[in-house]
DNA sequence: GTTTACATGTAATCCGTTACATGATTGA
DNA sequence: TCAATCATGTAACGGATTACATGTAAAC
């Protein structure tokens, strides 16, 4: 039974799985890509590949080449590991704060995995911003407490909502339907 | 020297400015609102309101009501920190990720708080969104390598920054100008 | 030949989560 | 009285950050 992994080791595992890195090639990724997220330093990416490596997900080759370096590829069980996750459930919670990122790399590496199940994720994606936009929408409702910028701030959480909602139907054709009328 | 404070703790702090509270009553808060990127388990709010009292930000009186209770309130240099929390400036990490729900609440408390900086947080705010769409569209502009669902995932980041720039400029008269035509 | 980039590692610390634990009070 | 809610605490664990540390290869 697999323990469960960090954003960050799902992070790498993807990574990983898009083509076999080594630990400073994944730093830099971090470095230098939208996935800026995680820190860059070596004290999170080495521990945690070593994790992911006792655990049986990637296997180092040390690289006989002019630099010592040691390149990490995926085994069956952390392909199996990428696979699970890329095709787990989208949940509410997903949607938001720092679990918002990582569902985005998840659809980010999906085309690459598992392309068959690109416009389930985003019926799910969707169903889970409903369920946000909601909730959203309520707390404006019973409001008449709220401060002036506490309702903006929730202002612009629905506009970012909906905003995805629009843009994904607009970019995923098996999604694409009139949208209600706005608030 | 202040140390530099977790961003349960400024929520914290910040909803104690808000209204004295217990940490009970704060538990509820991250159960049952908005602010539910947080554990509601007392592993988590009870250590960080010890924090924060051993470093003078806040002081419990301990109730003498029905129940046991401790209330907890802000000192001055408490007041002082939230302050200094709500008008530090925006930088450009502060827009994704799990800090852009701390974005999200020290907005909603600034007008309780420091409502004179409102304008001001919008605006820095808005000049780091554009930080982030221009780091988006140049992801996409040299993005031959990018998998059909990867560019969805990155439309999907600059639909949402967009949509916050436009509800920000029609919610903050101060900031309403005419936008750049979409992409 | 000296700086810059490549490449990995470890130790200390902090903090969030989970789980366990306790007890009082209210309501049925 | 028995369950649910209120209210706080602690102990164990894992993992992310920071800082420190080392060494090689390429570039200038």
């Amino acid at each position: 039974m697999a323990r469960k992994l960090s954003n960050l080791e799902y992070s790498l595992l993807a990574l990983i799985a898009a083509a076999p890195a080594s630990g400073y090639a994944l730093r830099t990724v971090f470095q230098t890509t939208l996935l800026d997220i995680y820190s860059d330093s070596p004290g999170s990416v080495y521990p945690a590949l070593r994790r992911l490596a006792r655990d049986g997900l990637i296997v180092g080759r040390s690289e006989k080449g002019s630099r010592r370096r040691e390149i990490f590829s995926l085994t069956s069980v952390g392909h199996a590991a990428v696979h699970d996750w890329l095709r787990s459930p989208i949940v509410a919670r997903d949607i938001t704060g720092a679990n918002h990122l990582t569902t985005m790399l998840r659809l980010a590496f999906l085309s690459d995995v598992a392309p068959d199940h690109l416009t389930a994720f985003c019926r799910e994606y969707i169903d889970a911003l409903h369920a946000h936009i909601a909730v959203a929408r309520r707390a404006l409702d019973d409001g008449s407490k709220l401060s002036e910028s506490s309702v903006l701030a929730i202002e612009l959480g629905l506009a970012d909502l909906q905003a995805r909602e629009t843009r994904m139907r607009q970019l995923v054709p098996a999604l694409a339907r009139p949208r209600a009328p706005g608030r």
